[in-house]
DNA sequence: GGGTATTTGTCCGTATGTATT
DNA sequence: AAATACATACGGACAAATACC
C-alpha cells in the first residue's frame, strides 16, 4: 500500500471537489455510504473525512450531513492606512477597503476592565510585569459576520488625565483624539506584529469555527511623538476569512486592480 | 457527560504542559500507559493526543513515543524594510532582522521555468491569463532550518532585455538592479497580500511539519516608475516558526525594545 | 546485519450517544 | 415518535518505524 487507504479516499474526495463535481455547499455522500462506494469501514472513511475538515475543505452537520464548506469573499485589511486617516473612532483602528465598498462593519460596545499587565503586553506598552493596565475589549463584525475580537491596553495612569477610558462606551471621535486633548498625546505611527496560532475555545465559539481552525493575532503597537508607546492593541482574526495589505513606498495602485470578475467565480462567496 | 473524554484527557494532558509537569521534549506516556492511566480505550487516548497534535503542542514520532513539541525562537521578518535597503540580492527580498543577528541565512540555487500564467499571478502581473511568465524558485534556510520557499515571477517579455532572467543562478547583485540596467525598470515600492492557508504536500515534506499545519503565504507585487507591476514574489513561511513586523510612520522604535529575558526563558528556541 | 521488543499507525466491527429532520 | 446522520467509545488485529542487543 502505496498511501493509506483514509488517505486515498480524501485525494480522492479532494479531487472531486477541486475539479467541480462536488460543488460548494454540496452534501457529500453519507459515511454509510461512502463506506459502501470505497469498500472500506466507516471509520476509515471518518478519518479521510476528519483530514479534509481539518483543512477547512469540508464541514460535518450531525444529524444532517457532510457539505463541502462555502468560503466567504475574504475581508482585506490595508495595514498601512494613512496617518491621517486612522482617527476615526476606535473601530477605525484598521480600516477593512477592499471588496469592502458595500460592507458594513459594526461592533459591541467596549468592555472595559482594569488588569495586571501579561508579559506580551507588559513589553510592548514597557510599564513593569503586573503593573495595571486598562483593557478595552470589543467584538467586531463585517455585515453580521463574526470578523474579529479586538482588545485596547492602555497605561492605568492615563486614566488621571483621560478618565473616559474607564468608561464602556465608544470614545469620539477616537481614542488618539482623546488622549491628545487630555494628555497632550499625538500619535506618529505604529508598529504591527502579525502571527499565526490555533483558536482558543473563546475564539473558537465566536467566529464559528472548528477546534483546529487558526487565527492571525496582530499586535498592534502606537507610539507618541517622544516614542513611546501610548497604546497596544491585539486583534485576533479567523485565517479562513481575512487577508493583510501592506503598501511600502509611494503611489502603490489601488489593490483593487488586481481583482477580476473570473477570480471571483472561482473563491465565491457572499457576491455568489 | 458534560464533555467527550477525548477531550477531557486532551484538556489534562494541555494543563500538565502549561503547568511545566511535563516539560518541552520530554516524552509523554506510551498510548497504553495512558490508557490505563485514563481508563480509556487506546483509541480514546489517541484521540485526545490528535488533539494536542494538530494544534502543535505534542508530536508523535512511530516506534519512538509523543513528545512536547520544542518551540524554536521565531524567526521575525520586516515587511516595511527600507526601500534603499532592499536590493541587496535576490535572497534579500525579504529581510528577516529580529533576533537573527547570530544567525545565517542561505538559499538554493534558484530553479527556473517559463509556465503559463496562473489566474493568482496574471491578476497581479498584470498579464493575460495563461500568458508565459518566468518562475524563478528558492528554498531558503535560517540556520539550516528550512524557513520559507519562495518562487518570483516576471512578464516573459523581460527576458529579450535581461537574459540572465532566465539562468538557474543568483543575479548579483540583485534582479531589481539587474533590471534597472538592463530594461530601465526602477522599483519604487510594492504591495505585500497577506494570506494563510494549510500546507500542501511539498510543504508538509518540506518544512517538516504535520499534515493539518498552516503556512503564510504572501504576495509581493513590486512596482516600477511608471506603477506597473514588474514582478510578483510569492513567499510561503510556516506559521510555527516565522513572524512579521510592519512599522507605519516615522521613527518607530527598533523592535528589539520589546523583547526581555524572561519571554525568552519562556518561549525557547535556538538560544536555549 | 539480523532478530526482537517497543511504540505508533492503520483498519476493522460494533455499540451507543446526540443532533436534526 | 421515528428515522437519519454524525460523534464518541471500545476492543482487537496487524503493519510500520525505531531502538537495542
Amino acid at each position: 500500500m502505496a498511501q493509506p487507504m483514509y488517505q486515498q479516499i480524501a485525494e480522492d474526495l479532494r479531487t472531486k471537489i477541486a475539479s467541480g463535481i462536488l460543488k460548494r455547499g454540496a452534501q457529500l455522500p453519507t459515511e454509510v455510504e461512502l463506506r459502501d462506494q470505497y469498500e472500506a469501514s466507516r471509520n476509515t472513511v471518518r478519518d479521510a473525512i476528519k483530514r479534509l475538515t481539518s483543512q477547512g475543505l469540508i464541514e460535518t452537520k450531525p444529524g444532517q450531513g457532510t457539505f463541502v464548506s462555502v468560503k466567504i469573499d475574504p475581508f482585506v485589511t490595508v495595514l498601512t492606512a494613512d496617518l491621517t486617516e486612522v482617527d476615526k473612532g476606535e473601530g477605525a483602528t484598521y480600516l477593512s477597503k477592499v471588496n469592502a465598498e458595500h460592507r458594513e462593519a459594526s461592533m459591541t460596545v467596549p468592555k472595559v476592565e482594569v488588569q495586571p499587565a501579561a508579559a506580551e503586553i507588559a513589553n510592548r506598552l514597557r510599564v513593569p510585569l503586573g503593573q495595571p493596565v486598562v483593557s478595552r475589549h470589543q467584538k467586531r463584525f463585517i455585515d453580521e459576520v463574526p470578523w474579529s475580537l479586538q482588545t485596547s491596553f492602555y497605561p492605568f495612569e492615563f486614566t488621571k488625565g483621560a478618565v473616559r477610558l474607564l468608561m464602556a462606551e465608544n470614545i469620539e471621535p477616537g481614542v488618539v483624539h482623546y488622549l491628545g486633548e487630555t494628555m497632550g498625546l499625538a500619535q506618529i505611527g505604529w508598529r504591527d506584529w502579525i502571527t499565526a496560532r490555533s483558536a482558543d475555545n473563546n475564539e473558537q465559539a465566536f467566529f464559528r469555527i472548528s477546534h483546529d481552525s487558526t487565527v492571525f493575532e496582530i499586535f498592534r503597537t502606537a507610539f507618541d511623538q517622544h516614542k513611546k508607546p501610548m497604546r497596544v492593541t491585539v486583534t485576533v482574526f479567523p485565517t479562513d476569512r481575512n487577508q493583510f495589505i501592506v503598501n511600502v513606498g509611494d503611489g502603490i495602485p489601488d489593490p483593487r486592480y488586481e481583482e477580476n470578475p473570473e477570480e471571483y467565480d472561482e473563491k465565491p462567496g457572499m457576491t455568489a
